[in-house]
DNA sequence: TGCCGTAGTTCAAGATATATGAACTATGGA
DNA sequence: TCCATAGTTCATATATCTTGAACTACGGCA
């Protein structure tokens, strides 16, 4: 197993971290390890709304998060300890994780069910119905 | 040729907008765009730093955009004026685009050359250099 | 009206990325 | 040493992206 690779906060890019975040699973993740103020284990944030992700997708999602640069992941015995590396973005992209954060939370708040589960755009559905008519 | 789609701005979600701007190429594109007070043509908008985009391409960017919310597209005789949808998404997710777009100006501001075409991640070529050492 | 040019869209196929079960690695404890 | 736990890596099926080629829509001109 090689290391962890953890980019320097200077090569840390704008779309690396929108990319990361457009999913909603590792979305979901990233907001819950950024309200915790210590560290958390994956199998801790393996469950994404109603449904358990299976581990190799969550090891997947953990990936892309850490080669973003949004968390750190340390072993620590048997597991990982995750934490958000949000003071360093901070510092180089001011204002942008707060605000994606905030979004979601406003998107959340705003959904009428959780199980409508909406991948990148709630379109889909709309335009079949647009098609139709 | 089907009409084109616009979400209603309800059905605008954080993933579809990250989606969308996670792309150095629509990030330009949106950029450019917001920071103009008029409609702009597609082939207005078709280069990206130092090359053109095959319009095929810019065809499907400018409906990732559009499906996402960020932009409105309107025929005009036998061209199409795009706007920004800047003001609807400020209400929806206060402060979610004025931090995007700022943390592009920061990268474009510290990146020493542009023309080191990077994708997503810094971190490909960091990694190989890691990898071999 | 028919024909041509311009601006974009759609299609198709190859390249690239994502999701996940199965196999593997690393660590700690008995 | 053997086992259990926590993740990672691999392989493969699926989905998405890129782009040349073909097509559509509109306007102008005869």
């Amino acid at each position: 197993m090689r290391p962890l690779f953890h980019p320097s906060i200077d090569d840390v890019t704008v779309e690396g971290i929108l990319h990361a975040l457009s999913d909603p699973v590792r979305a979901s993740i990233y907001a819950r390890l950024a309200g915790l103020d210590c560290a958390a284990t994956c199998t801790a944030l393996q469950q994404a709304g109603d449904r358990t992700i299976p581990k190799s997708s969550l090891s997947q999602h953990f990936r892309v998060l850490r080669e973003a640069g949004l968390v750190r992941s340390e072993r620590a015995g048997v597991e990982m300890h995750n934490t958000t590396r949000c003071a360093e973005i901070e510092q180089r992209f001011p204002g942008l994780i707060p605000a994606i954060l905030s979004a979601h939370r406003v998107q959340a708040a705003g959904a009428p069910s959780p199980r409508s589960r909406v991948r990148r755009t709630a379109t889909s559905a709309a335009k079949k119905k647009a098609k139709g008519s």
